[in-house]
This record gives C-alpha cells, sequence and structure tokens, in this order.
DNA sequence: GAACTTAGTGTTATTTTGACACTAAGTTAA
DNA sequence: TTAACTTAGTGTCAAAATAACACTAAGTTC
C-alpha cells in the first residue's frame, strides 16, 4: 500500500503534514521530484486542470510518528531510499493554504476532512539523481524529475516551499560543502563547480574555486580519470566522509 | 481574557501550537521570559511539582490564525509589546513531546483534548528587556525573566526548544547584526561587546570587535557620553536602522 | 592534422583576520 | 589631594583569505 493510498486510515493526524522537497543534480541542473497528484479513479480527475496536480510529495503524519520520522517515510516510500541528507528547514501555516479552489477536489477525494486546516512542515533532501529513475511500474506513484528552473504552477503553496528551499540550500551551499551529496561517487571538479553554479546562480572563477575546494581537505584524488569525454579527460575524486562529519559536527557546537 | 484563559475556545487547533522563547539582555546576562503554568484553580495545584511549572509562553493556534500571527499575538498577550524581532526557527513534533507525566495534569485541566498530540512552531524573539517589566497584577500571566544559565527544568520539551534557540541565535549573531535587538536605544560599545560574549560564551578582542564593527556602518555615535558611572565613560552609539535594513534585504537574495 | 572542448595551473594585489599593550578619563576611598 | 581603581579608547604587524587574471595540456571529432 502506498503513502496515498493509506491516507483515509484514522491514525493520520488532519492537521499536520509533511512536504518534501527533494532535489537532484543531473550534471546539467538542479532538477526537484515532483509527483502527480492521484486521484482514486482517473477518470473522475477529468474535470480537473491538468496543470495543477503537480505536487511536492507530502502526507500527513501518523499520529505516533515523529516528523524526522515522517519525512524519511515518504521519501522511501516515493523513492526506495534511504540514508539521505534531510533536514527540515520551515512550517508553512497560512490559515488558506489549502483552500485554494483548484485543491479543493482533491482534497475532497483523499481527506476525511477536507476542510481542515493544514499545518505542513517542510523538509529539503539532497539525492544522488542517479540512485532514483522514476519508473512507471503500476504501484508507485507517478513522479518525475523537473528542473527546478522550470516548474510550472503546484498544488497548494509548493511553489512558495519549494523557492524557500532553494534560498536555504543557497546559503547552506556557501556555508557548509553540501554539495557532495548530490554528485555521484566519483566527479571532477569541474562537475563539482558546475553544481555550485547552478546552485547560486552564478558563476564561479575555476581557479579560486579549486583552490577553495582543496584547502577544504574533503577530496580524495582517485588514480583514475574520467573516460569517453570528448576532450581532455578531468581526474576524477572522491568524497572524505570523515572529514565532512568533522566539519558538521564542528558547526553550532 | 488572556491566552490561557481562552484555551477552551473551540476555534484553537488541537494538535498545532505555538511556543516563544523571548529574549533579553539587561547588560548583564542573556535572560529569557518564561511563565508560571496556570491552574484554573490554585489550589488544586498543589499536587503538582511546581519545579515543573514553568514553562515558554505559548499557546494553541486559532483556527484562522497564520503561524507568525500567533507568534506575535503570545508576545503581545504576554508583554503588550509589537513590533519585535521574531523569527519561526523549527517544529517539534515528538509524538511523546506532551506525554510526560509530569505534563498530563495540567493538560487535562486546561485542554479540551488532553491526550491530543501535539506539533508546536517555535518562534525566538529578541526584545529590549528595559521595554518589559514583568508585573504582579491580577490580571497578567505570572512571568519572570530567567538567566539562560540558570533555568530549571521546564514544561514539556522546553527545554530542547529553548537550547535549540540560543544554538540559533549563536550562529545567527555571528553572521548578521541582530544583537542590536537586545540593546537599549542608546548604547556603549562596551556593552554591545558584553552582549555578543554572552551570546557566544566566550571573550571577544576589544580592538578588533571595535574595528569590525565600524567597518559594518551600522553605528552612529551620538555626541553624548555615558552618565554616572565609576570610571571613564563611554561615548554613546544608536544604531542605524536604515543600514540594517539593507544588510537584511541583502542577504538570501 | 586542424579545430574543438574542457582540464589544469600560479601570481599578485587587496582585504580580512588575529594577536598584542598602553594611555585616558572618570570614580571612590584613604 | 592623591592614590587606587575601573573601564574607554587606540594602532601595528603578520598571516590568511579572497579576487582578478590567461595560458598550455590532453583528449576528441571531422
Amino acid at each position: 500500500m502506498t503513502g496515498s493510498e493509506s491516507q483515509k486510515k484514522t491514525n493520520l493526524n488532519p492537521h499536520v503534514s509533511v512536504d518534501c522537497v527533494i532535489l537532484g543534480y543531473d550534471s546539467e541542473e538542479l532538477k526537484v521530484l515532483l509527483i502527480e497528484r492521484k486521484y482514486p479513479d482517473t477518470d473522475k480527475g477529468a474535470t480537473h486542470n491538468p496543470k495543477l496536480d503537480i505536487a511536492l510529495p507530502g502526507n500527513l503524519v501518523r499520529d505516533d510518528e515523529d516528523l524526522d520520522a515522517s519525512a524519511k517515510r515518504i521519501l522511501k516510500e516515493l523513492t526506495g531510499l534511504d540514508n539521505i541528507y534531510m533536514e527540515q528547514f520551515r512550517a508553512f501555516g497560512d490559515p488558506n493554504r489549502v483552500r485554494q479552489e483548484q485543491d479543493a477536489e482533491w482534497l475532497k477525494t483523499m481527506r476525511t476532512d477536507p476542510q481542515a486546516r493544514v499545518i505542513t512542515i517542510a523538509y529539503f533532501a539532497l539525492v544522488k539523481i542517479e540512485d532514483y529513475v522514476p519508473r512507471a511500474d503500476s504501484f508507485a506513484r507517478k513522479s518525475e524529475w523537473y528542473p527546478v528552473k522550470n516548474v510550472g504552477k503546484l498544488a497548494f503553496d509548493h511553489n512558495e516551499i519549494l523557492d524557500q528551499a532553494l534560498q536555504i540550500l543557497k546559503f547552506k551551499v556557501t556555508h557548509y560543502p553540501l554539495g557532495f551529496e548530490l554528485l555521484p561517487e566519483k566527479f571532477t571538479l569541474g562537475q563539482l563547480q558546475k553544481l555550485y553554479e547552478s546552485i547560486l546562480g552564478d558563476d564561479l572563477d575555476k581557479r579560486n574555486f579549486r583552490r577553495k575546494m582543496k584547502s577544504l581537505k574533503l577530496l580524495i584524488p582517485l588514480k583514475e580519470k574520467q573516460q569517453g569525454v570528448a576532450h581532455k579527460p578531468a581526474e576524477l575524486y572522491k568524497f572524505n566522509m570523515k572529514v565532512y562529519e568533522q566539519l558538521q559536527a564542528g558547526i553550532l557546537k
């Protein structure tokens, strides 16, 4: 049973949900994992505006479930992924956030109390995009990676939630070396820089960027080169988890 | 009618509350405004452990009320203060956070559904301590400034909430010039430095601190000196609101 | 083998930081 | 009235971090 199908269970808290901004990076641009909002009877959904039926993955929290656990569950149910960098970043509680007309139909079919005010706790997650390829199998919810620059109108206040997640990521990435969470095991300095540039929306100086990264001692050079590229192949690196954890621990202690 | 007396109103959301970490600074140390948990019949409270009856000010949110508005309302009801620096910093949602035995009695007398799981959205506020002097008048809730270093066991998970607020303040104050929110209109550089030292829990170099502060251009020197101190009187400064707002706007944009 | 593409590298000037010690101006107490 | 006390206020130097800047190297494709 998937998350959406369990929504009518009575042990869900009608007033509190968790929404996840799941970000990935495909060596071109930053992407966000969005779901197609599902209606129990697909024909019945014909009356709704299909443009509005894309949403951040999220759900009501279970009444005995911690918020972090809830976020992890939602990520796991959707992608099968575990052990992912996730962080709560804000609660969204505008009383009207679930009262737009376009959202009414879905709420009516999916919630026992469609009128209930819902406050959502927003999380963002950083995943290696290669680790999750959306599949069209019949049990999974239909999900897809969307370029963050190219996301249309989402359900509820999800555009606002996404925007804030991106701002916070931007801030974080300039202070902590979070970028690694988004890259594959092995990566080049060029890929790392391109990632930073897509997050920050600004170009960086190549030499300064490399100097900085090397000074952090987070990179372990593999004695291995890129293959099959139509130009000088770059050195591959992996990421020093131990130093990273020490850095994390040093912050705010 | 105070906040606590309106808790049985049916337009309160039983599952979501707001708690406020209201911080002040009395030119000696950082203080937090705490309330004495109130029982409708004061004699009835005799069985509870008085040590546990101190809490952060907070309340269930009204069903038609935005979270920020709720935090502001709580601050206003408690202190009469308006226009205060307030910021949401985290949601706390452990399912057992309202299930400790010591909290049961209060919940039973004050909530229509004492069993309900409550997720709280925590805010911190910075107030000029001189602006609010707790009064023992009969209508107000009993509140008091406590040194943050010297806070005993609080209700629910309020110790954890307080600790996190302090950590976040520590972080923020090193990145943004928030300190001013805690000082009176006119202040000396020595006072400002002492404030930073109490927040950070560490000594700062006087000359480097002054150099840094002056470089931020946030200080307007008043042509006025401290009065009635038993040593060389210091120059007084006020704080350049305009530059501050520009700084704020520049961050995360 | 020429054209193309990305990798990789070092220097210099500027800014920022951190360490460090003495004199000045007022008060209080002897 | 003076000595003791307390906090205010100030500058330099070395080290570290940052920002600006252009060319050669190593592959590919045509």
